[in-house]
DNA sequence: TGATGTGAACCCATTCACAGCC
DNA sequence: GGCTGTGAATGGGTTCACATCA
């Protein structure tokens, strides 16, 4: 109804809001200014009545008959998000995966930079990467209060994952995104994502071997985007 | 009951078995032989009877008043996600990204292999990245077609992804990992699945932004997992 | 007329609770 | 006694279908 006292919003929904705000910015930049809950699903390939309900968490943001203005909408879900200001996020591990993390161009523009990179070898410290000196892991909770980052990013291996962890929550941060290939142990007012290249690609794998079973695993329904 | 006219498993499920088969493969390298519901539970961060359910999907692998054999159960998941034969994938970009994953060494000893790595820059072809020959875009359809690729990795700038699913789908392949940020238009028997960073910290971000308007997101079920 | 917003129905996933078995 | 395996209960998420309104 008004707009302050923000209900909660479903886990599910709140994880297919960025994915709408991608879209209204690539539809933004085409010069499009209305969109209707029809073509936004086409678009993220779900279902149009999904679209809505998701949409309508936010607010009555729609006009009936005509769609959802692109840059309003845009507006309420950065808003809704917590996008209107940017957050601060360190990367433990500079690796492979930590140095093409930090050197990511995506992450500026949509919310977030990246405060500090830190690592435990010695011999890292101190390099450039992606505009930030690499630190110390020790330095983590300095930057971490310094900075008021209160996000994480594991990019270290498997085995230190739990260390980087650890440190992280000791640092007092709330939120961790772990692309380390182990499952780690936190406090459980501590959020974890996860994302993990072999796990999606043992999933994926699952239903590769149905279909050359030719079981046609699922219709396939929702998830496929038409071409 | 048996063992082969294979159930299909709810999405859900199949979704959490690699985590599983993760976990269990880290307690047999301790030396583990054993492992009951509960055990599995607590390491993976879920419910003891969600992890018994998503089990019995498979058939009745456990021991009453025991748990259940390490081993064996490994066994059981890797075949039933179709791991007991290794994957060729083939990863599309040879940026950054495309580096790091034919880079990583996780791969191998997880059923997949890096069949090979195109690129549309002619520069880059020729280059060996992860012991692998960088090649043409141009060259994709006959790779996968003469190493049976079934999986390809998207690991594009946003502004090439499409043209890389494009290109994907025409060379046969039925599942697409898709680490560009953005979403792609494929037909709808090849199946999607998406990585991306800016949109996993999002995520976080939302939950980080209530928990500063005090708001407690949620109580924080399920997802955490205890130290 | 055309598209939103939303109660209600439906469906899938999670959790409970206990019978069954080692 | 202890832990699995699973019907039954619950809960959340998705989809339907339509009242509502520009």
């Amino acid at each position: 109804m008004t707009d302050f006292p923000r209900r909660r919003i479903p886990e599910a929904a709140v994880a297919r809001l960025p994915m709408y705000l991608r879209i209204l910015t690539e539809l933004s930049a085409e010069g499009t200014q209305q969109v209707s809950s029809d073509q936004l699903a086409q678009l993220a390939g779900v279902n149009a009545a999904k679209v809505r309900k998701d949409l309508s968490y936010l607010g009555s943001y729609g006009t009936r008959g005509v769609g959802y203005d692109i840059e309003y909408l845009t507006y309420q879900i950065q808003r809704e998000l917590g996008l209107n200001q940017s957050w601060p996020v360190v990367i433990v591990g500079a690796g492979n995966l930590g140095q093409a993390l930090a050197n990511y161009g995506g992450l500026g523009g949509r919310g977030f930079n990246v405060a500090g990179v830190v690592d435990v070898d010695p011999s890292k410290v101190g390099s450039v990467i992606g505009g930030v000196r690499i630190r110390h892991i020790d330095d983590l909770a300095n930057i971490a209060q310094s900075k008021s980052v209160s996000i994480g990013v594991i990019a270290t291996p498997a085995t230190h994952a739990q260390e980087a962890a650890d440190h992280l929550v000791r640092a007092g941060i709330g939120s961790i995104l772990n692309f380390a290939p182990v499952v780690i142990s936190v406090p459980r007012h501590v959020r974890v994502r996860k994302v993990d290249l072999a796990l999606e690609l043992q999933i994926l794998s699952y239903y590769e071997q149905m279909r050359s079973k030719g079981l046609r695993a699922v219709p396939d329904v929702a998830d496929g985007q038409t071409a």
